[in-house]
DNA sequence: GGCTTCACG
DNA sequence: ACGTACGTGAAGCCT
């Protein structure tokens, strides 16, 4: 007896959707869990049940609106259907590429065209496998004709039901299942049942009395609660019953006999599976449907391997010179003996044409005399900012400026900075279907230099390493350029790697002798704030655990808990200021926590970091913050204490060079910039162009009074919801920022967005816009995947949300600032300047300047800074001079 | 390695 | 009924 499998296309796709993280995305962004999901379900169903015919069916669209609001019941399916509606397109796709017959008939629900295949087929002697996720097709089992392969969860998990199966999973024949649906109803189709009746009532009741009628004329034999609620669904049971029997005669132009796979165009087939990259799936296809693919292998895959040539120093120049007549770029790769970038330089490996080229080693003590030449070559690298720290380091790249033409971290991080990590290894595995050799990284992805002897592994590793980045660059080029990021990435982000080299490199000086005597009055501060606290407390504890200080102070003392983490009572500072005034120990523990911040984070922290120089080297991180934004660490300079007059301190131990002064310029305003900008809200376009105070404008407009009658209290008000805005803030928590009731901060909400109403629509339409495509874009065309976007918990998808709204203003706000570092930097070069670049915290950039530039610097960078982008509104630029950085304040 | 707290923009 | 502001990095405790 020939088989038919009838594959219910929607079903499927959406137990996939469900089953499978949202992050499973192709290098061009285009999410793929539903897609894939299906496809892999597909070949393991043809793989395991050789069906002799099959076929695919799809209904309507998707979950309509009407569907979305009923199904209050699974709150992910309001969220979702976006994403995976994008991806029920490429569904069919793969069906078609495959050559699988599809039935679709507009008109029908996918259930109706499978129960009249299913019951054609039995009546032409053909066995019917039906594979669904929806439980009305139980009522089709028949023995030995019907069974259903019932997707209970996920991708793997399935039942076969035959009519014994059907009996042993619901206590009824399949014939009698619509009846025991009927009682039971259905919640995913908007279906109710009657009250109290479940699996096992619906059952008795079903197989005691075998029909509506019989049931419902037999109401009193019943206990008088189910009696009342069998009476009172009777006219919705019977609604349901009319609903869930499926149709058997749908008038399909089908014999099941035709439903054979037809011709399949390999070509076509592998171009979608290769956009697709369904790499690991090609190999199964084959295995599954046999001759009709028989042949069809994946792309082959490669092993990273090098030969390579170690230069020595007689070498040196002959090939030094075949690399400068390369007419391409030449891919490099480089060794550290332990961080990179802050470690000895061990050696470069190199590579031309390619990756065609010979594989050159340059060993440690060449690299001094190599490294102003590649320098000045055209490079390619993974991760290039340490390489070319290390060559700065080095002293020997004199006045080149490091072309470099891609680096495949960098490009990664654009492709997708939702991203945790861009290790060499997992790139080549993701875009360029290689991978390096066994043992080539660690398990974090980290080149593995092996026992770092400096010899013959070392080297081969790099080797490998700057191979794999040969490799991996056109692909990611490629990918740059589909996703439009390749201006970003070549004018923006790519000239800035330079520019953080140079500056990680000169790094900031540190007054170690004043840091030192900050750092231990500190450290006796501490001491004596803590003999306090334990003095309050009346017993000896660690008053830095917060387990032990939440015992001393809501068990011990019995003060009130204000709110709680995920471990227990909060013991954080915005808590313990509640509590102000109950306990003499609170105000002990207030300057305790500030002072021990400063004496561990500060103090010691930063004195652990002066290098031999006398100066703070710190690392700025290109390809870490999800915004676009940089982050700083060993140390993080982007938080150094400056609100409180006690930690600003810290600020005066940054020096200048000698003879030199600080110069410091940040962006005034720019998130809310940014915003009048995106939302174009005339009347925050408006108030920024007046060139008055922003937050008393907006207070006057807000709260409807006179710019001049504007209250301190306003004023705050306003200042607060302004900065809140970008992140998404509600009531409750400007509620809790201003100390007053929630309804309160409802009000003055509702005035912020009445009297800015395109804020508000700007709003709601980014968070739209982000939801419908799975990722957010900046100006600059800078992306951000969203997942949490398609999350089922409602508190994931709404931090979601809040995510969407800043990502765009954040970002913006990042980019611009990037392009002005990058003409700073550029501006200081072309004019030959002896002035140099410090830091650089999120919108504020700080340069060493001798007297001789003083002006020429200030002229500079207020030009540079101010004319880095077009908004609306004008980037307006504060710049001060200062002896320390602490003093460089307008 | 997770959690809490807190420094900055 | 629930939870409630984005983005970082570091220190210290605890399992």
């Amino acid at each position: 007896m020939p088989t038919l499998m009838l594959i219910d296309g929607n079903s499927l796709t959406y137990r996939a959707f469900h089953a499978l993280p949202t992050d499973l995305t192709t290098a061009s962004g285009q999410v793929t869990n539903a897609v894939f999901g299906f496809t892999s379900m597909l070949v393991n169903l043809v793989r395991d049940h050789r069906p002799d015919l099959i076929a695919v069916t799809f209904d309507r669209p998707e979950p309509t609106f009407r569907h979305e609001r009923i199904d209050t019941y699974k709150a992910n399916r309001a969220a979702a259907p976006d994403i995976l509606r994008q991806q029920m397109g490429l569904v069919r796709e793969v069906v078609d590429a495959l050559a699988l017959p599809v039935v679709d008939i507009s008109g029908y629900e996918a259930d109706d065209v499978i129960a009249t295949l299913a019951t054609r087929a039995r009546d032409a002697g053909i066995r019917t496998i039906i594979v669904t996720g929806d439980r009305d097709s139980y009522q089709l089992v028949e023995d030995p004709y019907i069974s259903v392969l019932y997707n209970k969860r996920g991708v793997s998990d399935y039942a076969l039901y035959d009519e014994a199966g059907i009996v042993e999973r619901t206590g009824v024949r399949p014939d009698q299942y619509v009846l025991y649906a009927a009682l039971r109803g259905d919640p995913s189709d908007n279906l109710p049942g009657v009250p109290g009746v479940g699996e096992k009532t619906a059952a008795k009741l079903v197989t005691t009395y075998g029909s509506l009628d019989g049931i419902f004329s037999h109401t009193a034999e019943q206990t008088p609660k189910l009696r009342a609620n069998l009476e009172s669904s009777e006219p919705q049971a019977r609604l349901n019953a009319e609903v869930m029997q499926l149709v058997r005669d749908v008038p399909l132009d089908v014999d099941p006999l035709d439903l054979r796979q037809g011709h399949v165009d390999r070509d076509e087939l592998m171009k979608l599976f290769n956009f697709l990259e369904f790499g690991s799936l090609v190999s199964r296809l084959a295995d599954a449907f046999g001759s009709a693919l028989e042949g069809v292998t994946a792309e082959q895959r490669e092993v990273i391997e090098a030969e390579l040539t170690v230069v020595d120093r007689e070498a040196l120049d002959r090939v030094l010179v075949g690399l400068e007549r390369q007419p391409s770029a030449i891919a490099v790769a480089g060794a550290w003996s332990g961080v990179p970038g802050r470690s000895p330089l061990v050696g470069i490996a190199a590579v031309a044409d390619a990756g065609n080229g010979e594989v050159l080693w340059f060993p440690t003590e060449l690299v001094g005399a190599a490294a102003d030449r590649l320098a000045a070559l055209r490079l390619i690298a993974h991760d290039a900012k340490p390489l070319l720290r290390s060559m700065l380091d080095l002293g020997a790249v004199g006045g080149n400026e490091p072309a470099l033409e891609l680096d495949t971290k960098l490009a990664a991080y654009l492709l997708d900075p939702a991203d945790a990590r861009y290790e060499l290894g997992e790139l080549l595995d993701r875009y360029a279907n290689a991978e390096l050799a066994a043992g080539d990284a660690a398990p974090d992805g980290q080149l593995d230099f092996g026992a770092a002897d400096q010899g013959e592994s070392v080297a081969h590793v790099t080797a490998r390493a700057a191979l794999g980045v040969a490799r991996l660059a056109p692909r990611l080029r490629d990918a740059l350029e589909s996703l439009s990021l390749l201006g970003l990435n070549d004018d923006v982000e790519t000239p800035l790697i330079g520019v953080l080299a140079r500056m990680e490199h000169v790094g900031i000086g540190v007054d170690v002798v004043e840091l030192r005597r900050l750092s231990d009055r500190l450290v006796g501060e501490c001491g004596r704030l803590r003999a306090q606290i334990v003095e309050d407390a009346g017993v000896d504890f660690n008053v830095n655990s917060t387990k032990q200080l939440r015992e001393v102070l809501f068990d011990r003392l019995g003060l009130t808990p204000q709110k709680k983490t995920k471990t227990g009572y909060s013991t954080d500072a915005a808590s313990l200021e509640k509590l102000l005034g109950q306990h003499d120990i609170i105000e002990h523990l207030l300057a305790y926590r500030e002072v021990e911040k400063l004496r561990s984070t500060y103090g010691e922290g930063l004195l652990a970091e002066v290098a031999a120089d006398g100066r703070i080297h710190a690392t700025f991180n290109q390809t870490v913050a999800r915004t676009g934004r940089l982050s700083s660490d060993a140390p993080n300079l982007h938080n150094i204490p400056v609100r409180s007059e006690e930690g600003r301190q810290f600020r005066r131990v940054f020096v200048p060079a000698a003879g030199h002064e600080f110069l410091v310029a940040d962006y005034n305003q720019i998130e809310l910039r940014c915003i009048a900008h995106l939302a174009e809200d005339p009347g925050l376009i408006e108030s920024f162009r007046s060139g008055r105070d922003i937050h008393n404008e907006t207070a006057a407009r807000v709260f409807g009074v006179d710019p001049g009658a504007v209250s301190i209290e306003q004023r705050s008000k306003a200042k607060m919801v302004s900065y809140g805005l970008a992140y998404g803030m509600e009531a409750y928590g400007l509620g809790q920022r201003l100390n007053i009731p929630t309804d309160e901060a409802q009000i003055i909400l509702d005035a912020y967005f009445e009297a800015f109403p395109a804020v508000k629509s700007y709003m709601e339409r980014t968070v739209a816009e982000a939801r419908e495509r799975g990722y957010t874009e900046t100006l600059f065309g800078r992306r951000r995947r969203i997942p949490e976007l398609s999350s089922s918990n409602y508190r994931i998808r709404q931090a979601g949300e809040r995510q969407a709204m800043n990502a765009g203003i954040q970002g913006l706000a990042a980019d611009i600032f990037k392009v002005a570092l990058v003409r700073i930097d550029r501006a200081l070069r072309r004019a030959s300047m002896a002035s140099r670049l410090i830091l650089q915290v999120h919108d504020e950039v700080l340069l060493e300047v001798p007297p001789a530039e003083h002006d020429a610097a200030d002229a500079m960078v207020r030009h540079e800074m101010g004319d880095a982008f077009d908004l609306a509104v004008p980037l307006e630029v504060n710049l001060a001079f200062g002896s320390t950085w602490a003093d460089a304040k307008a």
